[in-house]
RNA sequence: GGGCGCAUAGCUCAGCUGGGAGAGCGUCCGCUUCACGCGCGGAAGGUCACAGGUUCGAGCCCUGUUGCGCCCACCA
């Protein structure tokens, strides 16, 4: 090292993450760059990132996502993969469009005065004046994405996969468009899909209504919170072993206010000890009735429009919003003396999960997806585990929904997004093609009109791990990179985005886009409430970086993903903070205080380097084994104790005599293991902590490439020794109560049996006395001048050497205990008889 | 209504297939020790939510109870 660098180190006497990792990522960006090599013929590891929406802020689950991606990407180019993380935002059409229409309302105006084509142009046009700031925050954190075929869901090649999508499941009959039942929301104008609807507890009321049968004076009552759609009545069901009804079954009953006269149907899906046990039933408004008046095939009737207010067939209820409808629907059957009943009622209601807005039944005409056949597939996948879930438990939430899947309505009112590529000529022919057509397929009329409709945002989404690779083009990218091995995201999308990502791939690929589907921890705020920005839970992770480095960012997201939802704890990013700085002053230590011309080696010239090369090896295997197993908080937890704890605190303190000493060769030796020891950590860390990790590297001796692209070190296992793992406690334990019984002012005696660890530090507390006993079976301590301890002592020897005694007594013990156990236990009790013998001729000699 | 998960030190959390309760922060005491005061050394602090059960032995396994978080859900 030369002397400007040695200065520089000498003054930089703490970390500081703000200085450092804004010049360490461009170094990365433009010296190693994180695009893959194609053209390389080594193992390859690929990871799609959930593309955030282009309106989007990097928050706390991004931040948290982005960490474990980038942890598992520079862990495996270290071990020398060809590793790609596929980088990108989606379009997000109804997240989009709020913010534009918002800044269209803003100026007086809406997108219908604009225009279709102006709206889109202005989108664009704010999509280029913004960016995808995203994209740009995820450098921040350090990951190590493919900025250099960044992909957005609208881009050109991305658009021309969406619609041959499309196309291919119209050819297959798997894409219809049909008049169905949809969750209709007022507030977004559009559809949207089941998986949207967000079921919200409400108050209501439930309205127990008299319905004439036709050409009695009798009445059957039925129960409803929904008395305004009554206008659109087109049954009345009841269970078909109901008793009390079947006489009624094929009689008419005569609808209130609107006296249309109705069939009184038999149908199981009516409940008998619900309401009234009759069901009044409305095709148009409600998904149960619309399967229902299917089944008996029921005129179906819509009094509701999409504007959310009574249409013109609801007659004087006309214009009026759904709400002030219904009372005054329900204030006409209290006239009319057919409101018997009146009850508060609480439920669960359909709420727009976008907009907040109550949904709206209505069956509309609509593109919808057939899903079994998919679904059936992607079961098969994931139950012969060709794609797992990490943890295991969360598919059950996959399952739950594939098992029960129901057609996919993918058409949305709106405007930004891939529009439907149909084409309707006047005589309703549909041409459907990935190109403008210039003639009708069937009748060759040239007067054609494109799908207003774009599809759903998850739609496009389903194709990210090949669309993004060039798919449908056969390219290089594509055939290697395709399938990606992990994904990693959080179990709220599972079903929008992970099932369906892996229906579209076995259908278009043949192939799973994963094989592994790890599903994070949800951050909660610190006060246990969901984060989020409306409520001012959030917290801004960029505001973390600022403050602890990008570093402690990561090993607190790191260390906080152990559960599926845990509270957010700002300690744990300061944790990781300090362990950066730790380092880096450890780091300073090692090489400012190393022999000039030493160089990394693990010379094992005494048992504390036997001892940390020991502990050296058993935290490699153990991070790297955790880190494969996705056990990210235990293996940054692993880190911590070897760094802090072992290296730091016993072995750096205990390098020090010799380090200092006037033995040449000794300085030479601790300084090779030390320099050893500390270019293991940092790559053992980089995954983790890869700033402050390359830092330091860039001062280690020698010509060396950066560390991001350094080889990952194997655990060297030959040098671990579990018994002397074990014998370092007990000796470090030693070491400390000598320690207290020093500041307690007393004069510490340690019986050192042979091979002690840790003698300097030993010799460094003031007044201790060491006695080297080379029968002792351990080493033990005691005050000298304290009687009193030393009989405390004995009498706490003698306490565990009868407890092992009775244990080894106990038939039970001994006849169910493991063997090993049994030895130990045996052990214990022959270490504790001898150290109270022990104890007892000293007590007695003095 | 169904599913997943959580209750362990003042706080946030570890605790592997059952075999003498741990970390970080906070608190208290002592340190201008030549890498680091974002530090060093030491200490105090726990009926492992509650009640049963299985076992020689339970924080861990089983049953139930209570409180909490999240996801899914078409009983009007």
């Amino acid at each position: 090292m030369d002397d400007a660098r040695r200065d520089e180190l000498e003054r930089r006497t703490r970390h500081q993450p703000e200085a450092v990792e804004a010049r360490l990522f461009e170094r990365w960006e433009r010296e190693c760059g994180f695009s893959g090599e194609p053209e390389s013929d080594r193992e390859r590891f690929v990871i799609p990132l959930p593309p955030p929406n282009v309106t989007g802020e990097l928050h706390m689950g991004h931040a948290l996502n982005g960490t474990i991606q980038d942890t598992l990407m520079r862990l495996r180019r270290m071990q020398g993969y060809d590793t790609l993380w596929i980088c990108g935002t989606d379009h997000a059409s109804i997240a989009v469009h709020a913010v534009i229409e918002k800044q269209l309302r803003a100026e007086g105006t809406n997108r219908f005065e604009l225009g279709r084509e102006a709206f889109i142009r202005r989108v664009w046009e704010w999509r280029r004046a913004t960016g995808a700031t995203i994209i740009q925050q995820f450098k921040r954190l350090g990951c190590t994405l493919d900025y250099d075929h960044e992909r957005f869901t609208m881009d050109e090649g991305y658009v021309r996969a969406v619609l041959e999508m499309f196309v291919r499941l119209y050819g297959k009959g798997l894409i219809y468009r049909d008049n169905r039942i949809v969750n209709w929301c007022p507030g977004c104008g559009s559809t949207v899909s089941d998986l949207e609807v967000r079921h919200e507890h409400a108050a209501d009321a439930l309205y127990e209504v008299r319905y004439r049968i036709a050409g009695t004076e009798d009445f059957l009552t039925v129960a409803t919170v929904r008395p305004e759609t009554i206008l659109a009545d087109t049954a009345v069901a009841v269970h078909p072993d109901d008793d009390r009804y079947t006489h009624l079954v094929g009689k008419t009953a005569i609808v209130p206010i609107v006296g249309r006269e109705v069939p009184i149907i038999a149908d199981e899906y009516v409940k008998t000890d619900f309401g009234t046990g009759a069901l009044k039933i409305t095709p148009g408004h409600d998904p149960n009735d619309f399967e229902i008046g299917r089944r008996h095939g029921l005129e179906e009737l819509s009094v509701i429009g999409f504007d959310g207010r009574m249409n013109d067939a609801a007659g004087e209820f006309a214009g009026l919003p759904v709400a002030e409808a219904r009372q005054r629907v329900i204030d006409r059957l209290f006239d009319e003396q057919l409101l018997v009943g009146e009850q508060p009622y609480e439920h669960e209601v359909g709420h727009c999960d976008r907009s907040g807005d109550r949904i709206e039944p209505l069956i509309s005409l609509q593109w919808f997806m057939e899903m079994q056949s998919l679904a059936a597939a992607a079961n098969a996948e994931v139950r012969a585990g060709r794609a797992r879930f990490i943890p295991k438990n969360q598919e059950n939430i996959y399952f739950h929904w594939m098992d029960n899947i129901r057609p996919w309505c993918v058409s949305r009112q709106l405007w930004w997004g891939h529009q439907i590529p149909v084409w309707y000529c006047p005589d309703g022919h549909q041409t459907v093609a990935t190109e403008t057509p210039e003639a009708c397929a069937e009748c060759g009329s040239a007067e054609l009109e494109r799908d207003p409709d774009v599809l759903d945002t998850w739609f496009s989404s389903s194709l990210w791990p090949f669309a993004t690779l060039g798919w449908p083009e056969p390219t290089e990218r594509l055939a290697v990179y395709y399938p990606s091995n992990v994904l990693v995201t959080a179990r709220d999308i599972i079903n929008l985005w992970v099932a369906r990502m892996l229906m579209m791939g076995l259908e278009f690929m043949g192939e799973r886009p994963f094989s592994d589907i790890y599903i994070t921890s949800i951050i909660q705020a610190a006060d246990g409430r969901r984060m989020s920005k409306s409520l001012g839970t959030g917290v801004n992770p960029l505001d973390l970086i600022d403050r602890y480095g990008a570093d402690g960012t990561r090993y607190g997201l790191l260390k906080m993903s152990s559960t599926q939802d845990v509270r957010f704890a700002e300690g744990m990013i300061d944790e990781g903070g300090k362990l950066a700085n730790k380092l880096w002053n450890a780091s300073r230590f090692v090489l400012l205080k190393a022999e000039a011309d030493a160089s990394p080696s693990p010379e094992a010239a005494t048992v504390e380097d036997r001892w940390i090369l020991s502990r050296l090896a058993g935290t490699t295997d153990e991070v790297l084994r955790l880190l494969e197993g996705y056990e990210f908080a235990a293996a940054v937890k692993a880190l911590y104790a070897f760094i802090w704890n072992d290296f730091c605190d016993w072995y750096v303190e205990a390098s020090k005599s010799r380090l200092y000493g006037d033995d040449a060769a000794g300085r030479r030796s601790v300084s090779s293991t030390l320099l050893w020891v500390l270019e293991r950590t940092l790559a053992l860390a980089h995954p983790a902590m890869p700033f402050v990790t390359e830092e330091i590297w860039g001062f280690l001796p020698g010509d060396r490439a950066m560390l991001l692209v350094s080889p990952m070190p194997q655990p060297e296992l030959g040098h671990r020794d579990r018994d002397l793992d074990e014998q370092a406690r007990a000796d470090q334990e030693v070491v400390s109560e000598a320690r207290y019984l020093a500041g307690r002012g007393t004069t510490p005696q340690v019986i050192a049996a042979p091979g002690f660890l840790f003698r300097d530090l030993l010799e460094r507390i003031p007044g201790v006395v060491i006695v080297d006993d080379v029968d002792a079976a351990a080493s033990s301590v005691v005050a000298a001048e304290d009687r009193a301890s030393l009989e405390a002592k004995l009498a706490e020897a003698i306490a565990e050497r009868d407890r092992a005694t009775a244990k080894l007594a106990n038939e039970g013990f001994t006849s169910r205990a493991p063997a090993q156990l049994v030895e130990a236990e045996r052990e214990k009790a022959e270490r504790y008889a001898a150290e109270a013998s022990e104890l007892e001729r000293r007590l007695n000699g003095s």
